[in-house]
DNA sequence: AACCAGGGCAACCGCATACAG
DNA sequence: CCTGTATGCGGTTGCCCTGGT
């Protein structure tokens, strides 16, 4: 109503961004902070509207972006939450620091979304097209499951944002009283120019869902991953918690690893240019709001998706659990870029040569061993890794 | 070497929501 | 409470690059 459109000024560029305009918006924004948008352009000397200069900003410019390639941790993460919230690319790149929504976005749109179709699978609703392997009454549960979990968590996101909010406003107008220069409008999430650099960007929120989930959907049905699954305590806890790993098979320990090395993005695999990933995970530095959200959260999943509850007889979670492990398995075994398993950085080197054989579809069995000598090698790795090491 | 097609990605557009007056 | 403004978010577009012919 009555909304001045800010890009149909005359005057103001559109289209690429050239060097000099960038080098203009970080010098300001390293300077002043962006302070309000509208009134950044005039002010940094830019023939833009803020939208543009925001935009530029967030998916170019921040400082702690990362570039280039998605690890097959980042894949896995989009794919799920992607299962869990849709296309709410913004709640999904907060389970991806250092990406962007318009990246994962983009991703999601080239890459992943390709992949899912060419298998067969809707990646609307994560389900085969051919809806025989979801036929029966449990996996019709199990689509409520999601969708319960969907709603949950999107409310939740929606709580979450609103205590960042608050505790911005928070930790804004405490710089501005505890600093003696002017504070900058920052906030901790959108312009983490000064912070980044001296400290440890926000650790990734909400992680306690994929952690959940993958409690689940790694509970051992054919003896395969885990063995004995370990109490829902234990495979929740942050990795900060966690007892240290230590070397061995592929037992009760590689599991709770496992789950700490996939289901906290902390935990990625380590790429080129890819550093401080440790620093992210760090619970420490989660303001204590959001920690108490995730403990919460915590509590909420035990209570209606743990293992336990699994193990014993609610055949429903282990069904969600083995369709989002059939789907995951199905797509990383089909994945025509086996790049990202092989090429990152020598990830597969460590494992015993378990990522190679991407033969296609296959038979069921095959891609399932498939996977688990893939999955075999990526606990080997992560078993290998010193504790402190800058994967974890 | 030139042309073409397709893919990938940065940026734009417009709607939704939050917030201030 | 209402209205106008700023910002955030998701969908879409268009340009550039690369590979194939």
């Amino acid at each position: 109503m009555g909304r001045t459109p800010c890009c149909d000024k005359v005057g103001l560029k559109k289209g690429p961004w050239t060097p000099e305009e960038d080098q203009k918006l970080l010098a300001y924004i390293e300077e002043h902070g962006h302070g309000s948008w509208r009134a950044l352009p005039s002010k940094a000397g830019l023939q833009r509207c803020g939208k543009s200069c925001r935009l530029r900003w967030t998916n170019y410019l921040r400082p702690d972006i990362k570039r280039g390639k998605f690890s097959l941790q980042e894949e896995q993460t989009i794919i799920q939450l992607h299962a869990l919230l849709g296309n709410r690319w913004s709640a999904i790149a907060t389970h991806l620091p250092k990406r962007t929504d318009n990246e994962i976005k983009n991703y999601w749109n080239t890459h992943l979304k390709k992949r899912l179709a060419k298998m067969g699978i809707d990646p609307v609703t994560h389900k085969p097209k051919n809806d025989a392997l979801l036929s029966s009454d449990g996996q019709s549960k199990n689509a409520a499951n999601l969708s319960h979990m969907a709603q949950w968590e999107s409310a939740r996101l929606e709580a979450e944002a609103r205590l960042v909010r608050q505790s911005k406003l928070l930790s804004n107008s405490l710089q501005h009283h505890q600093l003696g220069s002017p504070a900058p409008e920052f906030s901790p999430a959108s312009t983490p120019v000064i912070k980044s650099a001296a400290e440890p960007t926000s650790p990734p929120r909400c992680l306690d869902i994929l952690k959940a989930w993958n409690s689940v959907w790694t509970t051992p049905t054919d003896g395969g991953l885990g063995g004995d699954s370990e109490s829902p305590t234990s495979t929740l806890s942050f990795s900060e918690n966690a007892p240290p790993i230590s070397g061995g098979g592929i037992g009760e320990s590689s599991a709770a690893a496992f789950i700490e090395f996939v289901g906290n993005s902390g935990g990625m695999l380590k790429e080129e240019g890819d550093e401080d990933w440790n620093g992210v995970e760090n619970s420490t530095h989660l303001p204590e709001l959001i920690k108490d959200g995730i403990e919460n959260s915590i509590s909420f999943m035990e209570g209606s998706w743990s293992p336990e509850s699994v193990r014993n007889g609610n055949n429903e979670n282990i069904h969600s659990g083995n369709f989002m492990k059939r789907f995951t398995e199905l797509l990383l075994n089909n994945s025509g870029d086996h790049g990202s398993f092989s090429e990152g950085g020598g990830e597969s080197d460590s494992g015993g040569g378990g990522s190679g054989s991407g033969s296609g579809s296959g038979s069921g069995s095959d891609y399932y061993d498939d996977n688990k000598n893939y999955w075999n090698s990526i606990l080997n790795l992560v078993n290998s890794s010193p504790p402190n090491s800058p994967m974890f």
